[in-house]
DNA sequence: CGGCTTTGACCGGCGC
DNA sequence: GCGCCGGTCAAAGCCG
């Protein structure tokens, strides 16, 4: 899992500042004073990895025990499906919504309609890609040829809806819908449908039909693997991180976003490999020398 | 000229 | 049965 994209700022920028202003007489003298400077900044960083660990391991905890909660609340929710509170049909279908975004990972949703479809379902997958708030395409980039065969505005979201089917492959089955989010107009939120059938192009399109390539630029996505849609937690993580980045800039925006995150954290907690990759990475930090500012 | 986007029409599922 | 809604189709026009 390559990360490297990721601006891994978890509070440990206390790494990039110098301690003390680099005057010439620490350049002079340098062993002893850095060696302890050294050693204070590295006891430093061992409690921040070991808090941030700690952060990992509670969230994890949390992660299971909502799930279980969730389990018995489905389970329960299934018996009494039947007969009374129907809620209204709005919120029925953000039910079916969400359940989306976590694809295969649900056996216990026997209530849920989609059920029916379930079987004989593609694999989805939703993804969440930061652009360019003024950007009015709906193209994000991630390594194939898609080709645009509708768009719709939905009820939830003044923003229209695009529909993209792989061109590469004309047998390939996968399809692609994107939506400009309607809480965070910098985002686009992709979903796609089905699993490529062949390798990624090598090359990205050129010359006829490259229309649309001029629109590519705003995507700010690192290419998913071959045959293979973008790993979901690098896009939520730089949701979280745009999330973050506004936060000084404008009011804060109380209500979808947060609970957007939430989610997002509590799927990633769910991943082993990327626990294992941000341990990594703030470790494999602490032994870098800090980037030239 | 061929493949693309655009966009209104059409279709099927679902709730009332 | 009707209306709403999301998804798809297909004709027309655009572009390299």
């Amino acid at each position: 899992m390559d990360l490297k994209w990721l601006n891994l700022d978890l509070n440990i920028s206390s790494l990039h500042d110098p301690p003390a202003k680099p005057g010439p007489a620490d350049i002079e003298r340098p062993d002893l004073k850095q060696v302890k400077e050294l050693e204070a900044e590295l006891g430093r960083v061992s409690d921040e990895n070991k808090r941030l660990k700690e952060m990992l391991a509670s969230m994890a905890a949390n992660y299971s025990a909502l799930q279980g909660q969730m389990a018995e609340l489905t389970s329960k929710a299934s018996d009494d499906d039947g007969g009374g509170d129907a809620s209204s049909s709005e919120a029925k279908r953000k039910r079916l919504a969400v359940t989306d975004s976590s694809t295969s990972s649900e056996g216990e949703d026997s209530s849920c309609k989609r059920v029916k479809e379930d079987p004989c379902k593609p694999l989805l997958s939703k993804f969440y890609v930061r652009t360019d708030p003024s950007d009015s395409s709906l193209v994000v980039k991630d390594g194939y040829q898609w080709r645009k065969y509708g768009q719709k505005v939905t009820r939830d979201n003044p923003c229209p809806r695009a529909y993209f089917r792989c061109s590469f492959a004309p047998s390939c089955p996968v399809k692609k819908k994107v939506q400009r989010s309607a809480e965070e107009t910098s985002l686009f939120v992709a979903t796609y449908e089905g699993e490529h059938n062949h390798s990624k192009p090598s090359q990205p399109q050129s010359g006829r039909g490259a229309s649309s390539l001029a629109h590519e630029r705003t995507l700010h996505l690192p290419p998913p693997a071959a045959a293979a849609p973008p790993v979901p937690s690098k896009v939520m993580l730089e949701f979280s991180q745009s999330r973050r980045m506004q936060k000084s800039e404008s009011p804060p925006e109380a209500e979808l976003p947060r609970s957007l995150v939430e989610q997002m954290a509590a799927s990633l907690t769910n991943d082993p490999a990327f626990k294992d990759a941000v341990a990594a990475a703030v470790s494999g930090r602490m032994f870098q020398p800090p980037p030239p500012m």
